[in-house]
DNA sequence: AATGTAAATGTAAACGATTACATTGACTGG
DNA sequence: CCAGTCAATGTAATCGTTTACATTTACATT
């Protein structure tokens, strides 16, 4: 079923039918009423592939998510999605599972035009390779960035955001204060540690980066940090962690020895994971706008494939620190 | 930068260019060395929108997912992408967030040839839609399916794991046994609640519908729902929820109310969600086999792709009962 | 009546690949 | 030396659209 069969039923040409179909004017109330009856009665469907290739745009935006297992991005890619559908294209998600590999074989359906351009929430791309995408295809990144990479992004101030964590501890008189990091080398990470670096520093408090230690992001890999930092001496008496199932793992082993978050050792956490409320003892977190974060990428996004030259955007959004039970703490 | 330029560059015509890259044989190494030359030379990414409409065909299965905020679907996806991939095929996401709308749209794809076959997780489509759409294009339910719908698909048996968890809590005595459920509509809730009302009825217990309550699948739905079933004369000392984020929900109300859950409640969540080992207590829950349900799935949607009109296959899979400090009372 | 204008429709050339079929030329065997 | 074979390559049709341009027709203007 073409648009052949179409115009042979209508008895017009494909070019009217086509007319019809996109909602051309000049074609008259008679005929389109004609051209339609056949598209029912045939019960036609346009060929996508044959018009992307004429039109040569797909109007379609892929989105790159690092994993499927964390939920955080979910708010993010609601956002993605309603933007994206308003300004008329379609989302298509990929997962790179941190395999840069993946990252490549996906990427390549902007190369080969079958989207017209791509998020990415977690690259492993070499800065090389991300600018010789970035020149040449509509591609920008989400929440996390790529140093100096040339291309436009939108995220948090993370290095602040930990910075204000970290002085929020200080304020309250902790002198020792670990971070439990990770080790995607995520610009995030880099970034929280240099806040919280620069917080300590500032204070006037010793910076020893043994107790900065990086995860793997499992609550189980918390736990053992957790344990580590607690036989340092002295063992710190706050903790940041770079997300909130680090936090979850950190009280869980804070429990098995007897101890507990928000009353013996303060804990904030990063991006408000639904369980982090949730948790008992609920986990105090730097939360994102998520959604923001995803309508705003799509805007990026769309801006470079309307103009490929459009100067490069550094989007920065505000950040909040929510406070719950895992710092309340009088110390 | 197409083909054309390719022969140009390399003195030869378009169809040994394209020989060339498809590996065809009858080429001889002089001319093969010359056009991969000329590849290299001007860049050239051959377009894969091109080439799909010519082969009409896509190398795409498209998974359609209800949400994203549930890590549940990660393992499953890890399964389907790994088997696409040995099979040659891409795959690509998308996200109903429950919207039959939503769903349409990118079923879509399916009609319009973007995609070769795709694989749902959880459908809202009516019968009807779903025979209409399964008997001309390559579609396959996983985990979730539709009844008398005419298609193929792969789930565990829901029915027979409610059973057994229902039967578990009756051996070990106990008389009154709640069910947190759920009101998506979904089968395995069916299934479910089917399973837990044999069980007692089998054992000789009275069946009263009361003590099944819906959820909206959040947490405090959980809550308020535990706290209206304690309510009840006699109060459940058993519950069985159709998530470990429904268990965790009931969980956190029983703690609020100064109880335990395994010590003066039983329950027993489904799908072992990472929390679900980590809360605590941790929780027992119905284990589905994710990655084999992925990776049947996508087998069932490739046979479709190959043979549209090859008989329709119902699956089953195992699943396993992990018991966890959630069930450890003696009673 | 001749001419111009505009609306409605048709014709045919793209888009970028694959592939059936045709052609070329070198080599073989009788 | 000629017919036949085969490997290597080219020509052109095709996939299903969109769209620039051409054509037709009706009507208004002079």
């Amino acid at each position: 079923m073409t648009i052949k069969d179409v115009a042979k039923v209508a008895g017009v040409s494909i070019a009217t039918v086509s007319r019809v179909i996109n909602k051309d004017t000049s074609v008259s109330p008679v005929t389109t009423k004609k051209v339609k009856k056949a598209i029912k009665e045939i019960n036609y469907i346009p060929n996508t592939v044959g018009r992307n290739l004429r039109k040569s745009k797909s109007e379609m935006i892929l989105v790159m998510l690092p994993t499927l297992s964390n939920p955080f991005y979910s708010k993010i890619l609601k956002g993605i999605e309603e933007r994206a559908t308003e300004q008329g294209y379609g989302v298509l998600i990929s997962v790179t599972h941190h395999d840069v590999k993946v990252e490549r074989k996906y990427l390549k359906m902007l190369t080969t035009k079958q989207v017209d351009g791509a998020i990415s929430l977690f690259s492993k791309l070499s800065l090389q390779e991300i600018n010789d995408l970035a020149s040449n295809y509509p591609f920008v990144q989400c929440c996390e960035y790529t140093e100096d990479a040339k291309l436009s992004y939108v995220m948090i101030d993370n290095q602040n955001a930990a910075y204000e964590a970290t002085q929020y501890f200080i304020k309250k008189g902790h002198q020792c204060i670990g971070m439990i990091s990770g080790s995607f080398y995520a610009s995030s990470e880099k970034l929280r540690e240099q806040g919280y670096k620069n917080a300590l520093i500032e204070a006037g408090i010793d910076y020893d980066p043994t107790y900065i230690m990086k995860s793997n992001y499992k609550p189980e890999s918390a736990m053992e940090i957790c344990q580590t930092l607690l036989q340092l001496d002295p063992a710190p008496t706050a903790l940041i962690a770079v997300s909130d199932t680090l936090a979850i793992g950190a009280i869980k082993y804070l429990k098995s020895i007897g101890m507990e978050a928000g009353v013996d050792i303060e804990i904030i956490g990063f991006d408000n994971a639904s369980i982090a409320s949730l948790y008992e003892p609920s986990i105090s977190t730097v939360a994102q706008p998520r959604y923001d974060l995803g309508t705003t990428s799509v805007e990026l996004v769309i801006e470079k494939i309307n103009n490929l030259h459009s100067v490069n955007k550094k989007i920065i959004l505000p950040h909040e620190i929510l406070f719950r039970e895992s710092t309340t703490s009088k110390k």
